[in-house]
DNA sequence: CTTATATTTGCATCACAGTTGCAAATATAT
DNA sequence: ATATATTTGCAACTGTGATGCAAATATAAG
């Protein structure tokens, strides 16, 4: 089977398959600091390349939570190039302060407002299962 | 009655006052740049400073979009200081990019995960009542 | 397998957001 | 009206992310 850089179409070189295994690799999104870590010796501006690579072909998508750094998670399939909202919930646990994708329906919520609903995300805080 | 300031129990200054209207005035969450150019003349680091008190006084809070600016919108009474969590819909409409704060109720989905969420907050995308 | 072309990398350099220390100015309390 | 506490403005700094360009590497074609 193709690798995921080859299905979306842009060059396997040796350091975008590390980064796209740090992040892959990881259950919880990740931050640029936490990449720069588990890399070791890397190039800041080929990271920052890499990680713009990445979204713009959909490989992943950022969240983003106020007065932290942003994260990067794994797209899912339904993950559009220029739409990265996914309808999913993006729990912050309060006690590791990692950040969890979780697959949500399409909610009641929805039709709860005036306004036509494309696409949400959840951004929530609580317990994740593994700090329970 | 006394005013939001002092009820903060923060100084009242007209620099304050004029952010402060210039937030509170608006229908949607505005941006930092959406303030200078409001302002007219001001200095940025007395600007960047007042945000941060307003913030941490629970005055305002603000809404992190990833790839955008932060905004910033008024608190509710609910607001804590340590936690600006507000269990609403963030709306951002796709015709003319406002950002809105929608009230809504805490929801089915909270049960749905294996976490234990404490507090949410709705990231949407889709057209805002004006723009239907 | 070799070569030609396209893409990516690394370097130097820049642009910009946001912060800090400190002295002057202003707000609050007495 | 004055003393004290707080805020403002300035200059300078830090860190993040971007750009142009030449060298290095990846892919496609024979």
């Amino acid at each position: 089977m193709k690798s995921i850089l080859k299905r979306k179409n842009i060059s396997e070189t040796p350091f975008r398959k590390s980064v796209l295994e740090i992040i892959s690799d990881s259950s919880s999104a990740v931050s640029i600091s936490y990449i720069e870590n588990k890399l070791g010796e890397y190039n800041r501006v080929t990271l920052y390349r890499t990680i713009k690579t990445f979204l713009e072909t959909g490989i992943i998508h950022s969240i983003s939570i106020a007065g932290e750094d942003l994260r990067y998670a794994m797209c899912e399939d339904t993950c559009q190039q220029d739409n990265h909202i996914h309808n999913h919930l993006h729990l912050q646990c309060t006690q590791c302060n990692s950040v969890y994708c979780v697959d949500l329906p399409a909610d009641s919520f929805i039709n709860k407002s005036n306004h036509l609903i494309d696409s949400f995300e959840v951004h929530a805080k609580g317990v994740c299962e593994h700090c329970q």
